[in-house]
DNA sequence: GTCTATAGTTTGATAGAC
DNA sequence: GTCTATCAAACTATAGAC
């Protein structure tokens, strides 16, 4: 052993080996996020993906086995950012949330990549059993938290609601998806608190009359 | 001239050229929306069409002069017939409209192509800015079509709503496309009349308390 | 219009030097 | 870990016979 750096000592400088690496590894991350998002997933190449990040072809497949292998941890990346991104928002209380919830879905909108990135990992989820499943895992991890959300606000009206907790879960996930998209081909029939209106309104008209 | 036919006249058998060559023409169509939906627009290649349809490469060329031509002909295919039922559901008025609606929600996820055909087609949109312009001006008259019926649903109901007519429908549109790719992902997630249900309790919703 | 055969690219992935 | 050089395979599209 020529060095003495003990193991788990983090890096001197910024310049070290270990942290070369790992900015070669998100430089690529963030290069195939922009050409899987520009070309999909079968139309890029590993070439676009090396020049973007300023690398050789060969350097790419140092850090990733396949091409596939790149996309996969691409879209992990995402998801993992996604829920983070969920949990703090929650974290601020009901009224906080819907506001939150339209910035996001503007920045998801007008991001150069992020819509398309979701829509090519949905069109490979529904084609590969394995990753399908992972990411419906993923989407129902998100849909308990936002399910939780919602059993709370409902509690805290005191009312009984036309549909489960869950189902209204599924139903605000579904339409954040379908909004992206509608803003990405239609921005103007998208306003930028669409969204927010809508589900107030939703939320209101969930009430079901008490019996008698 | 060898043929008596004169111009015009219907073809004697389905046997006739006119007819092989009109055939051939949809069973491509047929085998391109299969092809595309399995692989994505990228990589999906002309021979394994061509193999699906019973013809060779030099056919699908002689047919469509490009690999995209024929893709962008499937896409209108899709997009004429979805207008046309649309148009035929609305005209049963509104009662007869969710529960047809949650049908055609059902088979077009349930379909094995038609919900991947729907992504594959809003990803070469918001990469082709003249194709995009096509797809948004198709969305904006189905929305157009689904705001009427708002509209008349509306003053039927003697009440003003918070969203617009147009928001409406923009909202109606992109929770059924979002519920449609959460069931091809989810299945047990989107019951099937989840979407009605959540319609009827959105328009409750939406109704303003008269002012005073 | 449909076929066979093929031209001309481009691709994903690997080998070996440093 | 990164580079250059390279390979075998697959691709879109065309040419010419029928």
């Amino acid at each position: 052993m020529s060095s003495a750096a003990p193991e788990g000592e983090p890096p001197r400088r910024a310049g070290s080996r270990a942290a070369a690496k790992a900015r070669t590894h998100e430089n690529l991350l963030d290069a195939g996020l922009a050409v899987f998002a520009d070309r999909g997933y079968g139309a890029a190449s590993v070439e676009e993906i090396a020049r973007r990040a300023g690398v050789s072809v060969g350097s790419v497949y140092a850090h990733f086995s396949s091409k596939e292998k790149l996309f996969l941890a691409l879209i992990e990346r995402r998801a993992d950012r996604e829920f983070a991104a969920a949990e703090t928002e929650l974290a601020d209380g009901f009224d906080a949330v819907l506001p939150a919830l339209d910035r996001r879905l503007r920045e998801e909108a007008d991001s150069d990549h992020l819509a398309m990135l979701g829509a090519e990992a949905w069109l490979y989820a529904v084609r590969s059993t394995e990753f399908g499943e992972g990411l419906a895992a993923h989407q129902a991890r998100v849909q308990q938290v936002v399910a939780g959300l919602v059993a709370t606000e409902r509690e805290r009206r005191g009312v009984a609601w036309s549909l489960d907790d869950s189902e209204v879960a599924a139903v605000v996930d579904a339409l954040y998806r379908g909004l992206v998209q509608q803003r990405r081909l239609r921005p103007e029939s998208v306003a930028d608190d669409l969204f927010g209106r809508t589900l107030t309104a939703l939320l209101r008209g969930l009430e079901v009359p008490p019996p008698g």
